[in-house]
DNA sequence: GGAATCACGACTCTTTCGGTCGTATTTGAA
DNA sequence: TTCAAATACGACCGAAAGAGTCGTGATTCC
């Protein structure tokens, strides 16, 4: 409960291992799973997410890699966390349109887990990637 | 990622429930269960455990059920979740002695993880059953 | 003594998560 | 122009966590 992916904490090593890089350099998946003792393939598919979301840039091909498309302090953890996983919710009822919680009609705890919501997304769009650096 | 578990939901709802009796007067876990259509054999486990954490007083046999041990505005949120689940930590890396995350020695992200977990603490530690009641 | 209630642990089913694999595409350089 | 190195993408699998159920026992009131 309350648990972080892993494929988040993998994101965030990345990220800030990317962000660490000297201005015109890249580096490849290969070598921060290497480095950091992270599963190829799952980094991998991680590094898409953030290339696709275009957080990252990706250069493809011999001498390619990462490499950030913006300045660490123009960056919240809330975009790493949402190209990896997409926005996540504490619970369903707050983000279902269709109320497909069972029991919406008489839950009492909505407004509160609202706020823990808030609170929680605070936590991430607060936090920049320059902090962590 | 990032959910609450539905044994706190449930426990969150039965809490509040619970609270807003006059004093005096007790309800059981089928109430609850019937008053919020909460699956009944879960509902009794939630309530065992607040009842085992002293949170609420349980009183057997006819006429029994629960009643709350203390005023709601000494009760933050945190009691409830941590006596229904324990701690719960945002990653390995927070809570275990022996490092058993497998990439704990290269990590770079362990001091920002423990302030993610210090606000998610903060978090339910600041709300109160008073405020939700 | 019986009914209503809480207490506890074992168990099953489902969903989520972590991780792997196969294949395609892009690019730079020999 | 060919090949190797790299990213891109989706399907798949096994393990773990979560939700829910069941059986049994203990306590209390009438």
């Amino acid at each position: 409960m309350l648990r972080l992916s892993k494929r988040v904490e993998y994101g965030l090593i990345a990220v800030r291992h990317i962000a660490a890089l000297h201005v015109g350099t890249v580096v490849t998946a290969k070598e921060i799973s290497d480095r950091y003792h992270i599963p190829f393939d799952l980094l991998a598919k991680i590094l898409q997410r953030l290339s696709k979301s275009g957080l990252v840039i990706a250069q493809h091909g011999v001498k390619g890699g990462y490499s950030l498309s913006k300045s660490p302090d123009q960056i919240p953890l809330s975009l790493i966390v949402n190209a990896i996983e997409g926005r996540q919710v504490v619970a369903v009822c707050i983000s279902e349109k269709n109320e497909d919680c069972r029991i919406s009609e008489t839950c009492t705890i909505k407004s509160s887990l609202f706020k823990i919501q808030n609170n929680v997304d605070q936590i991430f769009s607060t936090m920049l990637l320059s902090e962590i650096v």
